[in-house]
DNA sequence: CTCCAGTGGG
DNA sequence: CCCACGGGAG
């Protein structure tokens, strides 16, 4: 094992996760369409607020043809709740994109699909040993590895990877990380013999407000539109104008639609 | 108020 | 490199 990331350590990761007990619905799977299907809706949504969308989004649409031939509007409705749109509609692309091309060799070729996806696709669906690294696995890294990731770990499957994603999701957080109430990596952890592991965290730019923003009037758009409305564009022109240039709403005079 | 299994466009 | 992008939950 490279780096200051042991056997032993990778042991007890290893030895956490089997008790850590979370049975995620994709973990096991090897179907590169439901891995696609979790990872994009995992993209900026928590895990337990996916679980849910992810169980009826495989039972409406279990396979890309299944995505593929719908209409992009129900894919929107299907999608509410789990933020950003453009990941459902490049979601829907995807899934056209394999089933008119096939998987594409390079795997960033499919909109949405930026390098941690591609690397968890790899990870998870082909049993490649790549560490797909998400902002759970970057913290665990920077606290660890203060010089520098020593690289993925030889022979590191899929489990590897899932375990630091876990434990960086729910030992190794953000605010108030677990180091003394048994984070199986605490032997070796620089930043917690530091004890500055809560200053080793990278930071992420502030948000704007989202009270009155662009994006809150989007949103209260494309809602009204995928529950059956038909809201006037200038009802909010810029939020209206901004769905249509993003292909997400379709326009009809002076009217919004869903995308047949 | 911050956080969240990121990505694409300028 | 920098930024916008949803919206629920702690």
């Amino acid at each position: 094992m490279p780096g200051s990331l042991t056997d032993t350590g990778v042991s007890r990761l290893l030895e956490w996760f089997e008790a850590s007990g979370a049975d995620l619905p994709w973990r096991h799977t090897r179907d590169r369409y439901r891995v696609l299907v979790a990872e994009v809706q995992l993209q900026a949504t928590p895990v337990d607020r996916v679980l849910p969308y992810y169980a009826n989004w495989i039972e409406r649409w279990p396979t890309a043809e299944a995505l593929a031939a719908a209409p992009l509007g129900e894919v929107l409705a299907a999608w509410q709740g789990l933020g950003y749109p453009r990941r459902a509609r490049n979601l829907h692309r995807a899934a056209q994109a394999i089933v008119s091309d096939g998987w594409p060799e390079r795997l960033t070729d499919l909109p949405g699909v930026g390098p941690y996806t591609a690397a968890a696709l790899r990870c998870f669906a082909d049993g490649e040993a790549v560490l797909p690294i998400d902002t759970n696995v970057e913290r665990i890294l920077a606290r660890r590895f203060p010089e520098g990731w020593p690289g993925t770990p030889e022979g590191a499957g899929w489990e590897v990877g899932q375990a630091l994603m876990d434990l960086g999701r729910l030992w190794c957080t953000a605010r108030a990380p677990r180091c003394e109430r048994g984070c199986p990596l605490r032997g070796g952890c620089l930043a917690a013999d530091e004890g500055v592991v809560a200053e080793v965290t990278p930071k992420r730019r502030p948000q704007g407000r989202y009270e009155g923003s662009l994006r809150q009037r989007r949103g209260t758009l494309l809602a009204s539109v995928s529950s059956g409305g038909t809201p006037a564009v200038e009802e909010d022109s810029e939020a209206a104008e901004s769905l249509v240039r993003d292909g997400l709403v379709f326009q009809v005079g002076d009217r919004l639609h869903p995308i047949a």
